[in-house]
DNA sequence: GTTTAGGCCGGATTTTATCCTGTTGAATGG
DNA sequence: CCATTCAACAGGATAAAATCCGGCCTAAAC
């Protein structure tokens, strides 16, 4: 943990993490400061970049996403450019949520949350298989979220 | 997406998906409304779930959390009760940030935030391998996160 | 020993959330 | 067609929270 973050700096991002809608009045009486002090913190720590926005988080099941499909890309490395069209074109679905550039057997891991496995279809046939220099895919599709905190583990 | 859902309602959710400590005064002017038709609306859709909670988007780089790393992990089986241990000793683990249930060559897929490659090590032996009935692990560290935005589409 | 700076507190002020009341408009039923 | 009902909204009043403003204390620097 960086040193510049005490015990109670760390108190109050953990439960920013977990209600990132707490009153600060609530927020410095758990953490045991004024309010004052408290606000103070809070800024600093955004201001230093520890904290970098706020979401609310909602429920896919009732947003005509209840699908969540991983899906392996493995590119042709012999055309040209095909890393930054991927990325391009990536950032641009609106289905995906996550994709990362994997160390490993593949080059991209993709996630992404889709109405029902038509619009998975859709989804891989018009957007990922579409592209060029994309040799091959492997797609997982999520039974049970077993965890999905997405939760940073700060230590105490 | 669901009828219940007007134009409004789908812009509150985007709005709070992206800025989940907006100002009520300030959401409502964003999409039109009074301060109190605005808050009634965010109060139902929390009460009706689309809202699930708010949450601190924190900066895993800063925070001892900068290796992200991508596990499959193929169960015995054979052995009773894997499943139900192995999802146990998933939530009971403050490193991992999802686990899923999948349909495919393996049967879960892990998403870790660790400090470092040793201590992913100490993670994969501590944990996941110790596990008994862990048959085969394939882990996939991220070079690149190419897009981390999470959220959930809404149309208009 | 004095100065300085950082962090904290409590009270004052501004801003926001929440409550209450009345209005509008659309749908319903006589 | 008109009266009734209901849901959603607006605006003002009040309660609560955020923010600002000195002042205090402590520790480090000089």
């Amino acid at each position: 943990m960086n040193s510049q973050l005490d015990r109670i700096d760390r108190k109050i991002l953990r439960e920013l993490q977990t209600d990132g809608r707490i009153a600060n009045v609530d927020l410095a009486k758990r953490v045991g400061l004024s309010a004052t002090a408290c606000l103070e913190r809070v800024k600093r720590l955004t201001r230093e970049g520890f904290i970098l926005g706020y979401g609310a988080r909602l429920n896919p099941e009732l947003l005509e996403a209840g699908l969540l499909v991983f899906v392996e890309v493995l590119l042709d490395r012999t055309t040209p450019d095909v890393f930054e069209r991927f990325k391009v074109a990536v950032l641009d679905r609106s289905e995906v949520q996550e994709c990362h550039m994997v160390a490993g057997g593949f080059d991209y891991l993709v996630k992404a949350r889709v109405r029902d496995m038509k619009a998975y279809r859709d989804f891989l046939g018009h957007t990922l298989l579409s592209l060029p220099g994309v040799r091959e895919t492997h797609t997982y599709a999520v039974m049970e979220e077993v965890k999905e905190s997405g939760a940073i583990h700060i230590p105490n």
